[in-house]
DNA sequence: GCCAACGTTGGC
DNA sequence: GCCAACGTTGGC
């Protein structure tokens, strides 16, 4: 069991958006660098759990809670011409990126970038350090914790 | 819109 | 394999 952040862009898919889809699960399109990639492909296991964070938007930080529901498929996004993630060296037979499904579990008050940075205790978290610019990050066992009782309550 | 930081590309 | 140029991310 692990855990882990995960970036999304409210205007792409907010937990909103993912409380109401179809089991309030939606598949990680979308991502095109290869550390994130492997995260998903090599890392991540069904029942792991994900802190859903909002990027590039007025107020960044975690939204929810949600956790990976499957293990890692080809993203279909990559063999669409009319798809902004459409890659064309990717092929069916070998694709290049891959994906999990993740499945939105709460929506939590909103816990700022601000208010993670402040907390001396998340001091050594991935995603805060600087210059990170990964869209999936580990998350220790402790800042789990920490998080999640303290900040989410 | 700015810009720091980082990843990718492609010429050599 | 190096590295300059370029593109992207993402907070502010």
């Amino acid at each position: 069991m692990r855990y882990w952040l995960m970036k999304s862009e409210p205007d792409e898919v907010s937990i909103d958006d993912a409380l109401a889809a179809p089991r309030q699960t939606v598949a990680w399109t979308g991502v095109r660098n290869y550390q994130a990639r492997n995260f998903m492909r090599d890392a991540m296991q069904v029942g792991d759990g994900v802190l859903f964070y909002h990027s590039s938007c007025p107020e960044p930080g975690i939204a929810g809670l949600a956790e990976v529901v499957s293990t890692s498929y080809p993203d279909e996004t990559q063999f669409d011409p009319k798809s902004p993630y459409y890659d064309p060296k990717a092929t069916r037979e070998t694709p290049r990126w891959m994906l999990v499904d993740v499945r939105a579990t709460k929506k939590t008050r909103l816990v700022s970038l601000a208010e993670l940075r402040a907390a001396p205790e998340l001091a050594g978290m991935q995603v805060l350090q600087r210059g990170n610019r990964l869209s999936i990050t580990p998350v220790s066992p402790a800042e789990w914790k920490f998080i999640c009782k303290k900040l989410i309550g």
